[in-house]
Order: structure tokens, then sequence, then C-alpha cells
DNA sequence: TTTAAATGATAGTAATACTATCTAATAAAA
DNA sequence: TTTTATTAGATAGTATTACTATCATTTAAA
């Protein structure tokens, strides 16, 4: 018996859902592929439709514009890791350890597991680092959130918080850490491959640095004093 | 006597030094009126012309595109901080004292000290909060970065790292805990404003708690174990 | 077998992101 | 004061982007 993979998404995020169809899947492969390939920035729907072989108005018919794309993709990113998180911590009772591997999970390179065949993980993971928070650094955040589209992230962020309460329930500051915990999981890998003065590991660029880096930080702001 | 303060910048940055001229100076003023109002993506030279009173390729003769006056701006931010910090912990001898200093300028609104008449800092600092990222997180971060457009970002990171070493020298992570209070200084404050869930401060929305948070975060980091 | 849903093909429009050229104003140098 | 650079204004034009609309065709469900 084979097990596949759904996140079930907030239909406000489409026009179509794109899960439903052959079309609907491959803009999804194919947007990710690009979008890593040129950044968002230079991503169109015509050369999506292109690479596809189909046309731009095909695309248009599944998403209202690429922004809506890109929300779509970190959202069901973000889905996607949380099931990794409950997945992964499932039998673990100690929370220093489940925490542990919370900033594993986010700092470290995916080992695509094809439980979703039509997405590449790894390609994925890269583009959350350099183009996830696009999805919410725009003028219309607030009306974007209102219609729940950053739930995932929100709730992925909770999730860390709880964990964080777990360790220390008297810890000011648990959704400040979390979102500070994956944020900087992105934005360290990001630097330390780009600009890599703003870190410490542009000489070796290893992830697992990254990793030493979030767990010294977290483990020191919850230890309790 | 007045000073006048003035920040050097990178040629490279602009085909025309905006600081020498008037129309230069209205370029960067009302550039940051009105990506603070639009936001970057429907900031368009176009529009900028019209506000201005001069024409599309005015401007063009002075920057190369929206991204570089993007560059740009948040440049002159980051050399305008690094100027606050240097003159506002010139006496203090206690490095914790500095590092406290440095984060509550980097969290907390501007007041604006009316040095450089043509630009808005309190505007400057909420369009680096929201836009500011952007300047980097392009697929052509190398090769600006090999242009040197992003060394005043680097350089006030290294003065933090710097700072962060004089309170512990044993400290393995002094520039990633320095990108790390810079970023999260700004993004906290995004959160707390649009996405109030991701943070502990949704409630009050007090720019003090982000200080509050960073300090509880940064000294629990270096505190010699 | 009918009917509905999804796709393909084509066309068109307003706005964006530029480049080019020519003239007028104005400020510095001779 | 005249010449000559420099800067700005005015206008035009192009390729690409970000869509919307329409109609025919294929595919799948009732």
């Amino acid at each position: 018996m084979e097990v596949q993979l759904q996140i079930k998404m907030n239909e406000k995020l489409f026009l179509r859902d794109p899960e439903q169809t052959e079309l609907g899947k491959k803009i999804i492969r194919h947007s990710i592929q690009l979008i890593y390939k040129n950044g968002f920035e230079l991503f169109t729907f015509k050369k999506l439709a292109e690479d596809i072989g189909t046309t731009e108005a095909g695309i248009y018919r599944y998403f209202e514009n690429k922004h809506r794309l890109l929300i779509y993709i970190t959202a069901w990113y973000w889905g996607w890791l949380q099931y990794r998180v409950t997945f992964n911590t499932n039998n673990i009772k100690n929370p220093a350890v489940k925490l542990k591997k919370v900033i594993q999970l986010l700092a470290t390179t995916v080992v695509d597991d094809d439980k979703t065949m039509h997405i590449n993980e790894d390609l994925l993971h890269q583009i959350i680092i350099s183009e996830g928070s696009k999805a919410y650094l725009t003028k219309h955040v607030t009306e974007d959130n209102k219609e729940q589209l950053f739930k995932p992230y929100k709730d992925f962020c909770a999730v860390i918080a709880d964990i964080i309460l777990e360790c220390n329930p008297i810890y000011k500051y648990p959704r400040s850490l979390a979102s500070t915990i994956i944020e900087m999981a992105h934005f360290q890998n990001f630097f330390m491959n780009n600009l890599p003065s703003l870190t410490d590991f542009g000489k070796t660029k290893d992830e697992l640095k990254v990793v030493s880096f979030l767990e010294d930080l977290v483990f020191s702001s919850i230890r309790k004093k």
C-alpha cells in the first residue's frame, strides 16, 4: 500500500484547485522550478505557460496572479513542514529534544521523500529561503491575512511556541522566539551562501553550523534562570 | 554654525549622484514617500516622475532602475544608522550598555533629527522594515555584492559583532548574532503590526517590548557559561 | 449519449520598464 | 561677456508584463 500525502489548502488561495488536475499539478511543479531558476521577480505566467506547454490564460484559470501562486507555494511548504515536525517528534517526550528536531528540520536540506510526486521538496526549500518572505512583505498583508492566507505559517509558529513553553513554561516570548527560529533558519542559510560576512559560517558553508547557532541561541534563552 | 550630515555613498549605486543636485534630492525624498505609500512592487519611475513634476527619463539619468534606487536607499539607511551608533555610544565604556543602545536604535521609532533635510528618517525606517530585505533577496545578490553595494549593511553588522565580542570574547557566533539582531529588530516590528500572532506583542504593539525581547535573547546568548 | 467541465488557441489592452533624441535653461570657464 | 559644458524638460517609441475576453475543441462524468 502506498501512502500519499495531501496538504489541505485554503480555497481562497486559488481559483481552481491545482491538486485536482494534471495541468494544475504541472503548474505547481514547473513554477517551483522556474522561480528557483529565475527568482520571483523575473518569473512570469508567460514563461511558466511556455515551460509547461500551455497558454497564459490557462494559468490564470488556476491563480489570480503570480503573488497568489507564491503564497500558495509557501503555504504548502509550511503545511508540509508542520506535518514533518508532527511525524518526526511523534514519540519524543523530552521537549528539548523535540525543539532540536524542529531546528534540524527547518535548517537542513530536505531529503526528497517522494511523498508528493509533483513537488520537488528540495527546490521548494531553496525558494522558500530566498523568496518566502516576499509572500507577506507587501502592502496588502493585512487583507491577505484576513483571508487566512498565512494560517499555515502562523500555525507552524504556534506549534513551535508550544514546544518552547513545554521546555520552560514561564519563558516570556515563546511566539517571537518561534518566529525568530523560523526566519533565522532561512536567513542565516541565505546569508551563509550569498553574503557570508553576515554569518560565522562563510568558510565552510555548513548547514549544521546554522543548526548549532540556533540551538545555542534558543537554549540559552529558554534556560530557566 | 550648522552641521550637515553627509553619508558617502558607493558610486556604483547611481548613474549621477543624487546628493549633488536639487532634482537628485527630490528623487530620494519623493521615492521614500512613494515607496512608503504604495510599497516597492507598485512603485514606478513613472509615478515618481509625476510626483516630482519631472519626466521618467529624468529619473533614469540618476538611477539605472528602481531596484538600484532601493539598494541606494537601504545603503544610506545603514550608513546613517552606523553613524548614529558611533555617535550615541561614543563615551560608553561598558560594552553591554553599548549593545543595549544599538538594540534601542535599531528597534525604536526614529525621532527625525533634521540633520538631513531632504530625507524623512521616520518614513525611511518604516520602508526599511518592510522593503529592506528585498534589496538583497534577488538572483543577482552575488554580482551586486561584488560591486560592494551591501557594504554599509555588512559594515554595520561587523560593528555590532565587535561589540558582542567585547562583551564576551569567546562567544562563537558574533556575526550571526549581529545579523539576527538586525533582521529581528525589523521583522518583529513588522510582525507585531501586521501578523501579530507571530509575536508576543500583538496586544500592545509596543516597540519597547521588541527591545526587551531582543535584549533577553542577546544577553542570554552571550552570557559567559 | 448527452452534457458539463477543462483545455487550447487567438486576440487585445493598459501599464511597466526601459532607450533615444532633441531642445531649453542655467551655471561654470574662457 | 561670450562660449561651452552640464543639467533638465519634452516627446516618442519599443518590448515585455499582467492581465481579460471569446470561441472552439477535447475529455470526462451523468
